[in-house]
Formats: C-alpha cells, sequence, structure tokens
DNA sequence: CTTGGCACTCGTACTGCAGGAGTGCCAGCC
DNA sequence: GGCTGGCACTCCTGCAGTACGAGTGCCAAG
C-alpha cells in the first residue's frame, strides 16, 4: 500500500514536473492529483524518496524534481504507452505514404516524428551492410570518362565519375555492364564486392585497366560505409523547449546535432525493433549532455536490416508521449520500406 | 577631411563593436585606434553620425553601436576584402577537392564555410533547371516494374520506380531506352520534358501503357523542382556567437533553419557569381530576423546555372571577412563543378 | 575646428528587508 | 502503525534604495 503510493507520488510529480516545469510542492500535488491523502503524508513520502535518491529539491525551501533515476523508475514502471489515436495512426501513414523516394521517406519520417513529440527528431538511414546489389550500370560521359551508378535494393543509389585509360566503346561498356551484373546483382554487397574484385583476373587478356578502375570504383563505393553513417536531424526550433539554460542544454545540443557520428552514437546501437530505449541524462554516451534523454528504437524492412531514429529532448520530456511516437513512425516508416 | 575622420570614426565603432559586443564610447576609441584627436572630438563626430542614423545608444550613459544603417554603410565603403592567405587557399581547395559527388561536394562546402567564418552556413544545390539530360537508364526490377534513372549534366540523379501495365522484357526496354535516350540526352531538362511528353503518339502501336508511365515519371522527376530546392546548412553549433538573446535572435533562426523555403528567400535570389551580396538586418525578407545578417553570393559551373551560397549571422559580424571567405568558396565550388 | 573641463544621466551592482512557499518534525488521533 | 494538523524554520524571490562609474553633451577657450 505504502509503496504503492509512493510510487503514485513519484509519477505525481514527473508529470507534474514536465508540465510545469517548476519544482513541485507537497500542498499543489494533492490539489492537482486525487490522492486521497493530506499534504503531510505525501510529505513523509516525499521525504522517504528523496532518501532512496529519486527526487530532489534544488534548494531548501522549494518543491521537488524528480533525479534521473526518479525519471528512469518512472519510465520502467510504464506498462502500456499512450496509444495513438486513429486520426494520428491516419494521419501518420498518410503523410508518410506520400513518400516517392527513399529520401523523401527519411525527409517525411523526421518532420513527422519532430512535430508529434515538439522535440529534435533523428532519423539514420537505412543501413547499407545488409541490403543487395539490385543492378549496377555503366554510363559513357566521354570517350574517357564514365558514370557508374550502383543501385541497391534498399533504393540507395550510389555514383561515382571514372576515368578510364582506354577508349570506351558501346560494345566495351556493354559486355562490362553485363559482366559486372550478372557477377553482383541479387547479391549482399559485401559478397558483391568479393565477386567483383575476383573478375579482372578472369578478363585479363583485354581492357583490364578498364576493369579495374571501373571495378574498383564500385567496391569503394560499396564499402564506403558513409550511406550508413547519413543521418537526418529535424525540428531543431524544438530546442526552444530545452528552457533557457542556454550555455548548459542547448549549446552541446546544437553541438552535438553538427557531428553525425556523435549522433550515432546518440541513438546508439538499435537492438530490435520492437523494443523502445530509453536513455535519461548520464545514462547517455555524452557527458555533455547530461541534462538531455534519448527515445530511439531500431526500425527496418525486416529484422535483420536494423536502422535506428529517435528523438532527444531535456530529460524533463514527456516520456510516454515520446515512446509512443517513436514507436508509432519506427513501425510505419519499416512497412513502407517492406513495401518498396 | 571631416567627413573622412568621422567614416573612420564609424569604421573603428563597427570594429570594435564587433570584436567586442559591446557599446563603444569616446575614450576607448582613441585609445584602441590612432585617430591623433582627442575623445571630445570623437564625441562631436558621434553626435552627427548619430543626427545621421548611423549609430546609437541602447541608453543615455552607454557606448554608440552602429545601426543597420551604419552596418550598410560600413560594408559599402569597403573597398578592398580581406585577402584569404596562400595556406587558407591551399586548405579550401584541398578540402573539396576531397569531394567524389555532388553530394559530398556540397556538404564539404557548408562545413568549410560554417568553418572558416564560425557563422551558420547555407548551401543550396545546384540547380536543375539549367541543367542537361546526360541519361535516361531503364532498369527492370521485376517483370511488372521499373525503375528509371535519370541523370543529369551537373551530376544528379533522381530516381523512380515504376510500376508498368505490360511484362517487361529486356528488348522492349532496350527499345525504350533508346528512344528516350535519343530524344532527350543533352537537352535542357525543360526542352527534354517537351519532347518526351511528345513521344508516346509517335509510338503509339505497341506499348502504349509502358511509354506512357515512364515518360510521366520522367517528367515528373524533371519537373520535380525539390532538387532545386534542395538546401543544406551547417554549423548551427555557432549560433551561440549571437550572443544571449535567445528568444530574439536564435529561435527565430532556428525556426528559419527549419525550412528550406525560407532558407531559399534568405539566400535570395542570386543575381551574379562575381557579387557577394549584404542584407543587413532588416534589409532581409525575413522580419522576424531583424538581427541577422546575410552574406550571400551565386555559383555555379557557367554563369547561367546559378545556384547561391551564403553565411547567416548576427548584425554586429565581421563582414570583411565573411565576405571574403563567402567568394572564395563559391569560386572554388564553382571550378570543382566545372571539371566534373 | 579642436580641446579640456564639468555637470548630468542612467544603467549596473550591491545591500537590506519583507513575503511566501515549502519543508521537517512532533504530538495527537484513528 | 500510519495519517494528520500545527508550527517553527529555511531560504529563494522580488523590491526599494543607494553608491559608483562610464559615457555623454555642452561650453568656453585655444
Amino acid at each position: 500500500m505504502v509503496e504503492d503510493r509512493k510510487m503514485a507520488v513519484l509519477r505525481a510529480i514527473v508529470e507534474d514536473y514536465v508540465a510545469t516545469q517548476e519544482p513541485v510542492g507537497s500542498k499543489t500535488l494533492v490539489e492537482r492529483h486525487q490522492l486521497g491523502v493530506s499534504p503531510a503524508t505525501v510529505r513523509n513520502d516525499m521525504a522517504a524518496l528523496e532518501e532512496e535518491g529519486l527526487i530532489a529539491q534544488p534548494h531548501t525551501s522549494a518543491g521537488r524534481i524528480p533525479t534521473d533515476k526518479g525519471y528512469r523508475f518512472f519510465v520502467d514502471r510504464l506498462t502500456t504507452l499512450k496509444a495513438m489515436s486513429a486520426a494520428e495512426r491516419r494521419a501518420i501513414s498518410g503523410f508518410l505514404e506520400g513518400a516517392h523516394d527513399l529520401d523523401d521517406v527519411v525527409q517525411r519520417s523526421v518532420r513527422l516524428l519532430a512535430q508529434l513529440t515538439q522535440q529534435v527528431a533523428i532519423v539514420q538511414y537505412p543501413t547499407l551492410s545488409r541490403s543487395t546489389v539490385r543492378h549496377v550500370e555503366l554510363v559513357a560521359l566521354s570517350t574517357t570518362r564514365a558514370l557508374v551508378v550502383l543501385i541497391l535494393s534498399t533504393g540507395r543509389v550510389e555514383q561515382r565519375v571514372v576515368e578510364v585509360p582506354v577508349e570506351l566503346t558501346d560494345e566495351l561498356l556493354g559486355e562490362l555492364r553485363l559482366k559486372i551484373n550478372s557477377a553482383a546483382a541479387g547479391e549482399r554487397i559485401s559478397e558483391a564486392a568479393a565477386a567483383l574484385a575476383a573478375l579482372p583476373e578472369q578478363a585479363a587478356h583485354d581492357a583490364v585497366g578498364t576493369y579495374g578502375v571501373i571495378v574498383a570504383s564500385l567496391v569503394e563505393a560499396m564499402s564506403d560505409h558513409r550511406s550508413d553513417e547519413r543521418v537526418v536531424v529535424g525540428g531543431t526550433a524544438n530546442l526552444a523547449r530545452f528552457g533557457d539554460n542556454f550555455d548548459s542544454a542547448i549549446k552541446p545540443m546544437l553541438e552535438a546535432l553538427e557531428e553525425h557520428v556523435v549522433l550515432l552514437k546518440l541513438l546508439g546501437h538499435a537492438t530490435s525493433s520492437s523494443h523502445v530505449a530509453v536513455r535519461i541524462g548520464h545514462e547517455g554516451p555524452i557527458d555533455e549532455l547530461f541534462s538531455t534523454s534519448v527515445v530511439a528504437t531500431g526500425y527496418g524492412a525486416s529484422d535483420d536490416s536494423l536502422s535506428a531514429l529517435g528523438v532527444v529532448g531535456p530529460t524533463r520530456m514527456d516520456y510516454p508521449g515520446s515512446m509512443a511516437a517513436v514507436r508509432a513512425v519506427a513501425s510505419y516508416v519499416s512497412s513502407i520500406l517492406d513495401e518498396a
């Protein structure tokens, strides 16, 4: 009983503090929530909660605010996430289905996520490493330059311009295209790269140099994990919600948003697309962002092609709402990628 | 003489204020610059400058700060831009030449510009409208789906997946590819779109439906000016330099940075690649950004394929330095695009 | 036209004080 | 044993008053 009420008090404190952004005292607490007990009782519970390190008071004569540990308790005790309303669901799927492009899907996802949560949204591009080669196209730009286009199953396109050592003819290009595609199409990029690397030797008699440079650029494009590391950010204007502590919260956040590598670290290695991970304050990998929480999850066409997306906000944020939004967007994006 | 000294005073005020970010008084002014006159004389000049609306004082007993009009005078009177040092030039070209991709060029440009100026950099993607069609590629994904790839002279690649009404064969695709390329390759996209739209009728006898949907998607991709409107932003962390007026300066800026359309408006229609345009405070198109200046210029492979790039910062910014950096980056990017 | 002097303004920083929110603790009650 | 009302205590916030100093404008003299 007592433990139950203490948890109710913690929960009430979190909710009030998130809503008002001000330390909450015992009196206002009993007024706003139907706890059925007097302020004095709540005070006792508060003292106990403070003892356990779940809440703290900024100064002696102020109300309490949750600590990181308090938020953690709160989040862990969440059983049911706020469900999205039917209208919200329709809006989400409608908005995402309008996309006709991988870039577009990603762009719309960030925007959507930022709008739903009123926070900064981060979406990692679908990972490349597990995807397969759909087609390789070669186009002559001039007599000695060729455009190499690599089309992947995820819809991603990589392109390179290469300088070739011999004159390009249509036959030569056609032959190369055929050989390369029969070796690479349908393979995972890692295997495709290996298969291609083996090719030049087989065809050592004719335009070795040409083969060589084209294959080299393809292999390079395939192993180039820049695309894995691409991350899109949206809703930075919502940083305004961080409050007025510019130097301690907003500035480090802006710096982090500049560095894609840092963002990827923030999102963390997505473990599964069914689980929404929450990192509160110091739990995160970046010390400067000690007053920042991350709500993230994996997404992807199939379970083994995982990327991550999520939102970043002040520790004082609406966890249930954010978690629900992140989960919903992830599942819709996954299904859309599945279709494509 | 007197006019000359007044201008020297204005200039000194601008430079000091930009450097210190504090209203500058007559005494400190004569100390820091060799004006050869007494503070009292400077005060007289200041009174005159204030009369002309070039400087103002925040409160009665404070020093002076330049007004927008004052900055305008200062900028207009700049004859020689701060030249880039040899080392800087090498760094710029070295950094940009490492790029192997249109995306990469743009990315690197923003980063570079942000770093050079310590401000927020904005780069518009090379415009599509003036570019020509280099090649159109068709790839069968399944028996009834095709990938349409449009490759433009700027190196930009647009792709669409289309559902076709008949079974795709290699011959059919080959035929279509040939026809489409002979009609479109080398043309400007506007003309290519027109030429393609005329095609289906000529070939009314065979797979009309297929022709139709493919051409439709191409025309759509060509007229889709999203790519024109793509803008990349970098150096948002430098917003910290805006000072502490979060609500009045940083928040509206963050909001503007979210909206690409707004950013394009900010950059303005680039008129020429040789001229660096400066918009100071209220001169800009967005009222909320009244304390923000824009330094922008056009760039592009040839003079008729202009895009824009620039930096955005507080009105109190280092105009000579920013202008020099913007000009330098624009010229290097132009030359790199020319090569490609 | 320049300069030194002087009175004046006004923002900033500091101090002291009243008010109030919130707490902790204790004694009594169910 | 747990809940409640009461009460003393802490300490933050806001406000008024004051001293200080930077900077100005103006004037009279060089």
